[in-house]
DNA sequence: CCGTATTGGAACAATCATGTTCCACTCGGG
DNA sequence: CCCGAGTGGAACATGATTGTTCCAATACGG
């Protein structure tokens, strides 16, 4: 922390570091720190000259996990549009994601940081569910909550099934959005 | 394995390990030995000499899970009513699985342990949505793999809303196989 | 081309989980 | 009541991970 400011050189490293950590603990979070500086192909040493102790890393890690919800969630217009259409976009949007969603799904303490971090985003999630709720689009029945718990395990479980089963994104996508759409449709 | 025989008193400390290890391993795969032997309310000492390896309780733990899982399959009675009936009773025994779910979500190497140990589990599952797909109660859209993950990740997702939600588990449960059957079922 | 910034490797101490051994305690059945 | 099965604690050795230090090599900008 003494300087904020990184040159070129030691951002790109920097970079090149939290992307490795990203892949790497999001498969298994309590990894060797070892694994994350060859996946980065940088040094162990280098990696402890960025982050003297594994919690700084850990602390990046999730404030860049943060940035790219948050990112992610304006791309995603969650105003625009029936309740239901809203949660899409947000799918569609959160599963370009990738490992950060078996990071933030592995790790309890990463989503409490995101709705600390995120300015109300569980408030804004809500909002979207009791939109539906009126708008007849979700099941009433169905509580933001458990929609947000849904709605993560889902995006998990996509991720997990492009990575060890081969098949393309874009398909996995397609499935999931379809699980999803009928699991909060209202019954006919 | 030098004698098969436990005494009866043996045999409550090695399920009271068992059940211990269920319950912590499936909150955090490496989480130390140490920890396991408190929630079993046993000394370390005792521990190892029931398991000498860390290995050795793995292994047992994921064959009483396979075991648990194989009862409940029985209990769901698959080859009766509809594909989309036979899902919605498998679903009801597994939830009652409690910290089970979380071990086998989380282990990796435990659903093909599953695989291995059921005789072929993963047909008899893919049978069922087949059926499912030809009586109309199920998507054809939707492979079996993919709705494997679909169910486990739904299951994981109700019994962690259990335990860190309050509610009940009879609510979270109508929860689950609500919006599971959404998620099966064909479109309209 | 020079000099500084950045890096990687080696060697080290500290910590922690694991696995082992030994011994004293106690609980329960005969 | 007594004896053995079962247990728990303490102490120890080991290996892996972490965090630190120092130095030589290299890359990069001026």
């Amino acid at each position: 922390m003494v300087d904020t400011q990184d040159t070129a050189s030691r951002a790109r490293t920097r970079q090149a570091i939290i992307d490795a950590a990203i892949a790497v603990l999001g498969k298994n979070l309590s990894a060797p720190l070892s694994e994350v500086a060859t996946a980065a192909d940088v040094g162990r040493t280098t990696l402890h000259r960025y982050y003297p102790e594994r919690s700084d890393l850990l602390s990046a890690v999730r404030a860049e996990s943060v940035l790219r919800l948050e990112r992610a969630t304006e791309h995603a217009r969650l105003d625009e549009g029936t309740g239901a259409e809203a949660l899409h976009r947000l799918c569609e949007e959160y599963f370009e994601l990738g490992d950060v969603l078996s990071l933030v799904f592995g790790d309890p303490h990463c989503l409490e940081e995101v709705d600390r971090g995120q300015s109300g985003a569980e408030d804004r999630f809500k909002a979207v569910v009791e939109r539906g709720h009126r708008d007849g689009s979700i099941d009433p029945e169905l509580p933001a909550t458990w929609l947000e718990s849904v709605l993560w395990s889902q995006l998990y479980a996509a991720w997990s099934y492009v990575t060890d089963s081969g098949e393309s994104r874009h398909h996995v996508l397609r499935l999931m959005l379809r699980t999803l759409a009928g699991a909060v449709s209202p019954p006919p």
